[in-house]
DNA sequence: GACATATCTAAAGCC
DNA sequence: TAGATATGTC
C-alpha cells in the first residue's frame, strides 16, 4: 500500500473513495491519470476486486493505453480488465448483442468517410438542390439526432413539418436503411445502439451492470447525453461511479458535449461525493497565474484555483509580429535558441487554433533545419490510397460491401465510368443483390466492354481468391497479395512520379503498421486488425520518442504536455474565432480553449500575435486578442504593447473600411444598422464612379444607381446588385483625405 | 472515360 | 490563396 505515499491528500481521499458516486474535480495537470490508476491498482490490489469488474472509459485510445500501461506497472502484471474507449466498449457490447437489433454479428464500422460516400449516394437519388442539401449538412444534422437518441421519426416529431426537416428526416431514413441493409453502423451508431441494446433487452443490461461494479470515466465534462446515458445505465445498480474532469477544459460543445454532465453529476447521483486536485505538477507559478487570469472571466464555473510550490519561473513572453511569416521565423528563431544540448526537439509544441496556420511555421523551421512534425490535418487513414487499399482488405472480408466495392472498382483504372457503375449498380438493386453478386454474374460482365469486363473478371477472381483463403493467411499477406493481385501497386508504379511515390511510401508504411500489429498478435486474423484500425484517431499518432518540434491544434493538445509552448495568431478573429460570436458561450468556449493551451506548458509559454495577417487570400491588419488583453500584464514579459500601440495599430488599415468597423460581430450588425440609418436620415446617395467600401465584399465603384438599386462592381471582380439605402455600403475616403 | 478548366469555400475533430 | 469538387471538352 506504500505506492498510495506518491499521492498528495485530496489524490488519496479520491483513490480510496470507492464505494459510491464520486466526482473528481481536477485541474490542468493535478495528477489526474495518476489518481485515476492508483485508485485502481487500489480497487484491486487493497479491496480484493477482481479487475474482471472494473471499467474504466477514455474518449482516446492513447489515454486508454496510456492508463492501461500505469496500472499494469502499479501492479505489476498484465491486467485482464476493459480499459476502452467510449467507442471500442460500445462496439463490444455489441459484437454480442447487435443481433437482438437486427444486425449481423460481423456488422462493419463506418467512418466518417465512409458516412460521406452513403450520404453522397442518397442525396445524388433523391434529386435535391445540392447547393443547399450537401451531404455534410445532413449528416451533421444526423450525428447531432444520434447523440440525442432521436430517430428519424422522433426528429420529425420534435422538429415539425417544415419542408425542410421532412426532407432531413428522408435523408436521414434512407441513410438508416442503407447502413442497416450494408450490416454497418457508423460511429454515432455504436454508442447509440448500445444503449438500444440496454434498453431493450433487460438482461443484458443485467449482465454488464453486474459485471461493472465499478465504472470510472475520464474526461467527463466533454461526455455528450448518449454516453452519459451509456454510463448512467450501467452504474445504475451499483452506483459506484467515479467521474473525473474539468469544466474548464471542455472544448468540444460543437461536437455535442454537454457541459452541464459535470455542473450537475452532484443532482443526477445524490450523495456523491466531491473531490477537487488543486494541486497543479505541472506548471510554474507565473504560467498558472496567468492561465487563471483568463479563465476567471467565465462564468458558471466551478471555482477552483490551481496552486503549485514549483517557483514563479520567467515570465511570459510575448511578441508583436509584423506579419505571420514574422511570427513563425520569430517562433523558429527561440526554438534554435532554447534548443540546448539537454532538450529535445520535442521538448518544444506549437500549439495553434486552426490547422491552415501549420505552413508558415513549416517553411520557417524547415528553413533553420529544425525536425518538426505536424498532427491533425490529413489523417493517414484518409489518405486516398490506405482508404483503397482498406476497401480492397473489406470486400475481402465481405465481398457484399457495396460501398467498398464502388470506391475501387475503377482502382486502378478498368475502363468502368459512371454510367456504368451506374447500370450496374441499377441491375443489382432490381435483382435485390449485392454488386459483387451482379459482378460474378458472366452474363452481365460480358456485356460490357473488352477492357471493362476483363478488368472485373480479374478483381473478382482475386477477391474471392483472398476470401475463401483469409483464415488460412497473414493479414500481411493479404495486403500484399491484393497490391499486386489487383494492379494498384503497378497503376502507380508506372505513373512514374513525385505524388505516385509518396503514395507508394504510404502503403509501405502501412505494411509495417500491419507488422506491428501482427507482432503483438500472432493470430491477427483479418477481422481483428480491421476492427483495430477503424477506431483508430490522428492522436494515437504522436509518438513521444520522435526527437522533433510538435505542431498540432490546442484541441489535439489537450491532455499532453511540454516543457516550451507556443501560442501563435492571438488575434481577434482568429483566436477567439469570429465564429465564436453566433453561438450562445462561444467566446467562453474558446476561452477555456486558451486555458487548455496555456496549461500545456511546464517552463515557459510564449504568446505571439502578427499585425498583419493574410488569412483565404485577404490580407487584413489585426486587432491583439481578447484574450491578451484580459491576461495579467504583470506577468507578461517582452512585446507587452497591447496597451500603448493599439490605438496606433488600429487606426492603420488597408481599405480604409475596418478602421471602425467593430470585431464583434454583434456590434458590427448594430454599426451597419446605425448606418443605415444615418444615411437615410442624412439622405446620401450614390453615383455612378462613386467609391465605396461594404463591410463583407470589401472595396468597390459604383456601376450603376437608382433611388433603388445600386450595381457595385467589387475588387475581388464580382459585380452585385445592391438595395439602395438599405445596403451597408459607405463612402471611401483616400487616406490622405481622412 | 480521361483530362482540363471553372467554381466554390474557408474551425476545432475525440471515436 | 489554395484545395477540393463540379463541370465542360475532347
Amino acid at each position: 500500500m506504500d505506492y498510495l505515499d506518491n499521492l498528495n491528500p485530496q489524490q488519496r481521499e479520491a483513490a480510496l473513495y470507492t464505494e459510491g458516486p464520486l466526482l473528481i474535480l481536477a485541474g490542468a495537470g493535478s495528477g489526474k491519470t495518476s489518481t485515476m490508476t492508483h485508485r485502481i491498482a487500489y480497487l484491486i490490489e487493497e479491496k480484493g476486486v477482481n479487475p474482471y469488474h472494473i471499467l474504466a472509459v477514455t474518449f482516446t485510445n492513447k489515454a486508454a493505453q496510456e492508463m492501461r500501461d500505469r496500472v499494469e506497472s502499479l501492479i505489476g502484471s498484465g491486467v485482464n480488465m476493459w480499459i476502452l474507449t467510449f467507442h471500442s466498449a460500445c462496439l463490444r457490447v455489441l459484437r454480442k448483442h447487435a443481433q437482438l437489433l437486427g444486425y449481423k454479428k460481423d456488422f462493419v464500422v463506418y467512418d466518417p468517410t465512409d458516412q460521406k460516400a452513403a450520404m453522397k449516394n442518397i442525396v445524388k437519388e433523391m434529386n435535391l438542390d445540392d447547393k443547399r442539401y450537401t451531404p455534410a449538412y445532413f449528416l451533421s444534422i444526423i450525428s447531432d439526432c444520434k447523440e440525442k437518441e432521436l430517430d428519424p421519426k422522433q426528429y420529425l416529431a420534435t422538429y415539425g413539418e417544415d419542408p425542410k426537416t421532412k426532407i432531413v428526416y428522408q435523408a436521414y431514413r434512407s441513410y438508416e436503411t442503407l447502413l442497416k441493409k450494408n450490416n454497418a453502423m457508423d460511429f454515432d451508431d455504436l454508442l447509440l445502439n448500445a444503449v438500444r441494446v440496454f434498453k431493450q433487452d433487460e438482461a443484458a443490461l443485467l449482465e454488464y451492470q453486474n459485471r461493472f461494479q465499478y465504472i470510472m470515466v475520464d474526461e467527463y465534462q466533454d461526455t455528450n447525453f448518449i454516453q452519459y446515458t451509456f454510463i448512467k445505465m450501467l452504474a445504475e445498480k451499483h452506483k459506484n461511479l467515479c467521474v473525473v474532469g474539468d469544466d474548464d477544459q471542455c472544448i468540444y460543445q460543437w461536437r455535442g458535449a454537454d457541459i452541464r454532465n459535470i455542473l450537475e453529476f452532484e443532482k443526477d447521483f445524490p450523495n456523491a461525493k466531491v473531490v477537487k486536485l488543486e494541486q497543479n505538477y505541472r506548471s510554474t507559478a507565473n504560467i498558472l497565474a496567468a492561465a487563471h487570469s483568463v479563465i476567471e472571466k467565465n462564468r458558471g464555473r466551478k471555482e477552483k484555483k490551481l496552486w503549485t510550490s514549483k517557483a514563479d519561473g520567467q515570465k511570459i513572453a510575448y511578441y508583436r509580429a509584423d506579419d505571420e511569416r514574422d511570427e513563425a521565423h520569430y517562433v523558429a528563431q527561440q526554438i534554435d535558441h532554447l534548443k540546448r544540448k539537454d532538450l529535445r526537439y520535442s521538448d518544444f509544441a506549437i500549439l495553434y487554433r486552426t490547422n491552415a496556420q501549420s505552413r508558415t511555421f513549416e517553411e520557417a523551421l524547415s528553413r533553420r533545419d529544425i525536425p518538426y512534425r505536424v498532427l491533425g490535418g490529413l489523417r493517414y487513414y484518409d489518405r486516398k490510397e490506405v482508404k483503397d487499399i482498406v476497401s480492397y482488405m473489406r470486400l475481402v472480408q465481405n465481398p457484399d460491401d457495396d460501398l467498398a466495392l464502388l470506391r475501387i472498382i475503377n482502382e486502378p483504372k478498368r475502363g468502368i465510368g459512371a454510367r456504368t457503375v451506374d447500370k450496374l449498380q441499377a441491375l443489382a438493386r432490381v435483382r435485390g443483390e449485392s454488386l459483387f453478386d451482379t459482378l460474378m454474374d458472366e452474363e452481365v460482365v460480358s456485356g460490357l466492354s473488352a477492357k471493362a469486363s476483363a478488368g472485373i473478371r480479374s478483381m473478382v477472381e482475386v477477391i474471392q481468391q483472398y476470401s475463401k483463403e483469409q483464415s488460412n493467411l497473414r493479414v500481411s499477406d493479404i495486403y500484399d497479395g491484393l497490391l499486386v493481385g489487383t494492379g494498384y501497386l503497378k497503376a502507380l508504379e508506372e505513373q512514374n512520379n513525385l505524388e505516385a511515390e509518396s503514395r507508394i511510401e504510404n502503403l509501405m508504411e502501412f505494411k509495417s503498421v500491419i507488422y506491428d500489429y501482427e507482432k503483438d498478435d500472432e493470430q491477427l486474423s483479418l477481422p481483428d486488425f480491421m476492427e483495430r484500425i477503424a477506431l483508430l484517431a490522428e492522436v494515437d499518432n504522436h509518438d513521444e520518442s520522435e526527437n522533433a518540434v510538435v505542431l498540432m491544434t490546442m484541441h489535439s493538445a489537450k491532455g499532453l504536455e511540454f516543457p516550451f509552448v507556443f501560442l501563435p495568431g492571438l488575434e481577434d478573429g482568429l483566436f477567439p474565432g469570429w465564429r465564436a460570436f453566433e453561438k450562445e458561450d462561444g467566446l467562453e468556449e474558446e476561452r477555456r480553449l486558451c486555458y487548455v493551451g496555456m496549461t500545456r506548458a511546464r517552463e515557459r509559454l510564449f504568446l505571439t500575435s502578427a499585425s498583419m495577417r493574410t488569412l483565404y487570400g485577404k490580407t487584413d491588419y489585426t486587432r491583439e486578442s481578447q484574450f491578451l488583453r484580459e491576461m495579467d500584464k504583470h506577468l507578461i514579459d517582452g512585446d507587452a504593447i497591447f496597451e500603448k500601440k493599439k490605438e496606433a495599430r488600429n487606426s492603420r488599415s488597408l481599405d480604409g473600411y475596418s478602421r471602425e468597423t467593430p470585431f464583434n460581430p454583434f456590434d458590427q450588425l448594430k454599426y451597419v444598422k446605425q448606418q443605415v440609418r444615418q444615411r437615410a436620415a442624412s439622405g446620401e446617395t450614390f453615383q455612378v464612379g462613386d467609391d465605396v467600401t461594404h463591410p463583407k465584399f470589401g472595396r468597390g465603384t459604383v456601376l450603376k444607381a437608382s433611388d433603388k438599386i445600386i450595381e457595385v462592381s467589387f475588387r475581388d471582380g464580382s459585380v452585385k446588385k445592391l438595395a439602395a439605402g438599405i445596403a451597408p455600403l459607405t463612402r471611401y475616403i483616400p487616406k490622405n483625405e481622412r
